[in-house]
DNA sequence: TACTATATTGAGAATCATTTACAATATGAT
DNA sequence: ATCATATTGTAAATGATTCTCAATATAGTA
């Protein structure tokens, strides 16, 4: 069985709550799912398949499954939070060109050391990590030429 | 003059835009803010002072000023996207409990050697880092015990 | 397997932050 | 001072997200 969806069952058991049909579907289109997706993409695709679903529905589930640590919040994009599930998936800083909009990935790894002693220092406790870096992309990017029409 | 007022004002000229009343207000305000605040509460501080603003505008400015590199997103809190002024502030990170909301704030430069590496491997020219940490700070952290009524 | 208490669902209405339309006004350049 | 154009306030519109409620599904227990 899909770890995920282990996961998912224990966290709902956790809370009281049960692993329903419509929450399978939802978990398992967002495990299908590599790429940013919003609440309506996300019921779209899955109505594709299946009517035991409503948006109502979808709505009331992202929550639960980013509680359970299997979905991170990506961004925001045209009036719509967007998502992105997190494992197997590790956290990566996202990299958005303001001209383009290319988004790129790295990892976050070679962050961690860093992160880790602040974290140590302030005692907290991290559970989650978002790291975006806005700028150009090398395309958009005029190259070396620091000083002119480095127009917006 | 204030040395923010100077790049507000060079940004609307290169748009072709004016530097009115109302964008002033807006952007004093923000720089006299030193939290994050959200469209209405920026809204309300300046209501309070001057009755030549409204609503509509604020809105209608802050993407302005987040464009001209003066303001950037902090946050969304109940509902609604919360900013924050940049400039004389150098770029932070933020560390929020996602138990008792608690935001702490420290100082991004320890990772900047790491990012800037990434950066060049990408070709990629950063202008804007948003960097957030949630999980449970020192007082919401059942210390050391790693195992028991971890409850949320 | 049937029963039961309780959580969940779908549909549509309700919210409410953010945008927009439009007529009146302010701005900066000449 | 004049003018072309950008901007504003007001109120209405938009649209994502949340909520209400009656009907249904779930998981535990007998």
């Amino acid at each position: 069985m899909e770890e995920y969806a282990d996961i998912f069952r224990k966290y709902l058991d956790k809370q009281g709550l049960k692993f329903t049909q419509p929450r399978r579907y939802i978990l398992d289109e967002v495990f299908q799912m590599h790429t940013h997706f919003n609440a309506e993409e996300l019921y779209d695709r899955i109505r594709s398949k299946t009517n035991e679903i409503s948006l109502a529905t979808v709505y009331r589930t992202i929550p639960l499954l980013l509680e359970a640590g299997l979905v991170q919040r990506a961004d925001r994009s045209e009036g719509r939070e967007r998502y992105e599930h997190i494992f197997g998936h590790p956290k990566h800083i996202h990299w958005v060109c303001r001209n383009c909009g290319a988004l790129l990935e790295t990892d976050l790894n070679t962050l961690y050391p860093a992160l880790a002693k602040q974290a140590k220092d302030l005692k907290f406790k991290p559970e989650d990590i978002e790291l975006s870096v806005k700028g150009l992309c090398w395309k958009c990017n005029p190259n070396e030429n620091e000083n002119q029409s480095d127009e917006k």
